[in-house]
DNA sequence: CGCCTTTCGTTGTTTTTGCAACATCTTTTA
DNA sequence: TAAAAGATGTTGCAAAAACAACGAAAGGCG
């Protein structure tokens, strides 16, 4: 368990904690770990009562299957990330995703309602970790609502502006960098690449922004 | 005061708590009120540092300017909803929205980052704060979470079916309702109403689904 | 250095969407 | 109940996107 403890202290979830308050903690909240071999479910969807899942080692696909039963990939989870965070907080709702690993994978589970209860109130280490989850989720949620932003454009050129417009606003410079290629980006905004690349063209061309590689100037 | 008592025991944020409680909560976060005209601004992108916001009376509209200066309209909240929840939470984070009122409105501002520090630990009422907050953040989540899966489709009718799909999964039965008539359901995929009004029609004609107004039913 | 792989831009074709305008049916309300 | 307002479906057309296929440039590696 000390090479596990050394991995938490650098997770986000348990950013801040010594070792020791780390222990007791993994006490406190039901703490459990599993290993599972590659290919194999840890939750399905329609599950309820669902502990939050913390990924070791090994990697992990969130997966949704749709009423013909296509598979969709929405995350993927390794070492240090979370999995089922939200249902974690959330009675009587039912799971609807699914959770497969894609590799050996070592899960931790925690039952952090537990944090809410009576027992365990008070403790610093405690009040740390309901930081760090607040943080966790407010983070979360802001790049889901950035995110929502470009996909609400409804053409590719709105999207690629709204995007490139934020990133410029975030970075406070008309000049910036973006941490994506042309592949990447196309994926992010959900769109064709080859389309989207025209699209860039078109803009340059136009003279409303210039860039090379992943650098983007705004010219007006 | 008495009438905000019973305006906040309603409310996501506050649920479960006692007049007194709630009382004694607002002094411990640094509660202000302040009232706006119709028109104002309550907060400004760029601005750091930034407390959540209640709309106790009136509405606001939590709005987005580009690099020219168009505004996006993101979210309108009413009473008892809350705004820059996220950035609360968020040390070094600038604010990336602006907030305005669009009615004469009174909020209610709350330093929630004093719930995290020793002064207020141990205190029952804190840990249902703590457990509302998290659960109000969550379900945020989870909503732009599903939301997302949809807009990531290309095609109206990838959106439409991911959509359909998943509510009636959610639901848990092929005959189902959803929550829009056919101009919100368009806004809410992002997508043009007529256009989408012919996609479900092609969907039914090619014996996919059938519905009359806002029921629907999947054949296969 | 040459080979292989990756990234990016370009083009042409097919499909889909957005937009505008209108017909039909339903609901509201005066 | 008649008129008005709202919701939904339908169509044609122009614009945009997806898709496929290819070539050029850049980067990594034996």
């Amino acid at each position: 368990m000390q090479k596990n403890l050394e991995i938490l202290q650098k997770t986000k979830l348990f950013k801040g904690l010594e070792s020791a308050a780390i222990e007791t903690l993994l006490t406190n909240l039901g703490a459990s770990k599993k290993v599972y071999q590659r290919g194999e479910f840890i939750y399905h969807a329609g599950e309820q009562t669902i502990n939050m899942g913390m990924v070791l080692t090994g990697a992990v696909h969130v997966i949704k299957e749709d009423f013909w039963g296509n598979r969709d990939i929405l995350t993927e989870v390794v070492a240090g990330g979370l999995f089922a965070e939200n249902y974690s907080f959330l009675d009587n709702v039912l799971l609807e995703v699914s959770v497969l690993t894609i590799e050996p994978t070592e899960v931790l589970f925690l039952d952090v309602r537990r944090l809410m209860s009576d027992g365990v109130i008070g403790r610093n280490s405690n009040l740390v970790l309901i930081k760090n989850l607040l943080t966790i989720l407010a983070q979360k949620n802001l790049m889901l609502t950035r995110k929502m932003e470009y996909l609400s454009q409804r053409t590719t050129k709105d999207k690629l502006l709204s995007y490139l417009s934020a990133e410029s606003q975030r970075q406070n410079t008309s000049a910036f960098t973006i941490p994506f290629n042309r592949q990447q980006l196309a994926d992010y905004l959900a769109v064709d690449r080859s389309a989207m690349s025209a699209t860039l063209c078109k803009l340059r061309d136009a003279g409303i922004l210039e860039f090379n590689k992943n650098k983007f100037i705004f010219k007006k």
